[in-house]
DNA sequence: TTATTTGCAAACCTTTTGCAAGTGA
DNA sequence: TCACTTGCAAAAGGTTTGCAAATAA
């Protein structure tokens, strides 16, 4: 999707809420579309803080990813060890998410059938589905190949 | 089943790991097996210092959920929002949940099916899979009801 | 003009940690 | 006996908030 569009669209969000665009939140904006990466509030942060560009707080750093979030332009998913990433999702097609237990990769992948049977499930316990989320969590290949290299003698105890 | 067979399967896993078997720890893992529901750190403490009972701290009662964790007597789940529970796990066949975004509720559901695709999409990534997390959020049916009936007038912006 | 937003720093909340005293095995 | 535990209080880590000054509309 051209960024010029998402814009476009957060213009509108904003309008629909009356708020502001501000030049950080647009500055947010943008950044958070420069990449393709998952991030954390404090990544972001950070590269606000390196990069040219109007200067950003931490604080209108958390108060943007809600209203993006709201808005539906970022998705955040918590790892699973207590910390939680962001990233973008207009004019991406839903998926969930593989996480590497050594070396923190995420990793994504689609499932039209676990979809579908994620509804029956809902449905079938009398719930309205709004979201899910589906993390699996496991080593990715080099992961595992260390640990099956390595592991031997450490797993003795 | 039986607590006792769980007291001597916890004895077994803490004489395995050189631990031992304190009133502290006997005390919370009586407590956790003795709810159905799904606590917090913060809920199980406050049990703790309601009832009678060995005086537990708030710091033992995050080192033994830790300990009961990684025995595979509890297993911890994040709400979603920015919350941790925790529920007993030996001797409940494994299970997802189910999370009412209005009241908070719940609920729990299995399905093999899922869990096979599961593997699949792993495995088709180069993962090892350990575990994972499958959290379905929407509305219970009477909060679904109260939204359809109620929800129109709020509806107005 | 004025309601919204920002930056700052302090507050918050949950979880973790260092340490000295206590205690199961 | 002695390695492991506990409680305490302080620290940590991530996120939120109150407030006065700044600003988009």
């Amino acid at each position: 999707m051209k960024h010029s569009l998402v814009v476009e669209k957060f213009e509108e969000f904003l309008k629909g809420e009356s708020l502001k665009l501000t030049p950080q939140r647009r500055r947010i904006l943008d950044r958070v579309y420069a990449t393709h990466d998952h991030f954390s509030a404090d990544t972001l942060y950070a590269w606000l803080r390196e990069e040219e560009g109007p200067q950003v707080s931490r604080a209108t750093v958390y108060r943007t990813l809600e209203v993006l979030s709201r808005g539906g332009f970022v998705a955040g998913l918590d790892t699973g060890d207590g910390g939680m990433v962001y990233e973008h999702v207009l004019g991406h097609e839903h998926h969930d998410h593989l996480v590497c237990m050594s070396c923190g990769r995420i990793d994504e992948f689609q499932d039209h059938e676990i979809e579908e049977l994620q509804l029956k499930a809902a449905a079938a316990k009398g719930f309205t589905l709004v979201s899910h989320v589906l993390r699996l969590s496991g080593f990715c290949g080099p992961c595992q190949e260390k640990r099956e290299s390595q592991g031997k003698e450490s797993e003795t105890k």
